[in-house]
DNA sequence: GCTAAATCTCTTAGTGACTAAGATATATAT
DNA sequence: ATATATATCTTAGTCACTAAGAGATTTAGC
């Protein structure tokens, strides 16, 4: 019973997973810029004015990538690099918001779209909600990491894992 | 108040969302596969067998890279390509299990995290949650689809698109 | 039934974002 | 002062992707 409801609950937020994948990708298409490019003005968005490095850090690509990225944003004016003048190796990064408004336009189907769905809850739902997206990134991170430290454990020292089914036949 | 709500719950599920687009890099980095081939091998799973065209429609790739994509996977014996009978153009992808049990057995910390948040949900809460996880994929599904018609629609005849502020400044 | 159009996958050539390795510049430690 | 560490950039090479179209099969119109 709570089984099935949580077998549901999985492959549910896998497919909408998925679906905003795909909704970025074409977002990515529309402003006519790569993938990893849009990622990282999101970052930009969420964290502000951050270093190359740790755009490398949370996009999980390498320094030299993450050049070719500001690189080719900067070019199309939708960032500025500024050099850390306490720490003159550091290379900040950050948005121009004017030419990253019209990126966040395309944001907005998807807005309406969450605005009529979070229309349909209490304030008392939304904050379980909440609690929940919290609860889940902590709990995404910390897999991450676990995941992360099982590839340099020898495949026969790994703990037993015990794979669910992943999917219910239809 | 509920604005502010509304903004957390907007943020909390970007940043989850993009932790768990990391997750799956890192997967598809430790099982040695491209992010598409992964993507892909997920479609696998929750639609079952399916075609070469229907996975280019999901994905959002072209025919011509699902090809690349199902040769790579064949040729790891991820996948099976067989014909169908009844229209010999189409081609059924269907993964194979044993094979493809290796793959999934990385997604096991990311099961046991997902577990231990669950857990401290009641039944109730968790169907509050699949409810809003159904709604969600549809509701990123219309978006996609509303961005996709946004294309084709010059900008002055563009339904006035008031962008909310994205970000509260910390 | 026969031809034309449509549908589905694959092929080919070319492009561009990515990695690995190391160069450069600056900062910290002994 | 020298060595080590840190942060970004450069370079060469690789690989997945797109666009365009070919090949094979099915469907539609006459």
């Amino acid at each position: 019973m709570r089984a099935a409801l949580l077998q549901d609950l999985e492959e549910a937020m896998r497919r909408s997973s998925a679906q905003g994948v795909l909704y970025g990708q074409t977002v990515a298409n529309v402003a006519g810029i790569a993938n990893s490019d849009l990622e990282c003005m999101d970052i930009l968005y969420l964290e502000g004015r951050v270093t190359a490095g740790r755009l490398a850090e949370v996009t999980g690509l390498t320094t030299g990538a993450i050049t070719g990225v500001v690189d080719r944003l900067e070019k199309a004016g939708l960032v500025r690099r500024e050099r850390d003048e306490k720490d003159r190796r550091k290379v900040f990064i950050s948005v121009v918001p004017e030419k990253a408004m019209k990126i966040g336009e395309l944001y907005v189907p998807m807005q309406q779209a969450m605005e009529k769905v979070f229309g349909a809850y209490s304030d008392e739902e939304l904050r379980l909600l909440l609690r929940f997206a919290n609860e889940g990134y902590k709990g995404v991170l910390a897999a991450t990491e676990a995941l992360k430290s099982l590839i340099d454990t020898p495949p026969e020292k790994r703990p037993d894992l015990k794979l669910k089914k992943l999917r219910r036949q239809p």
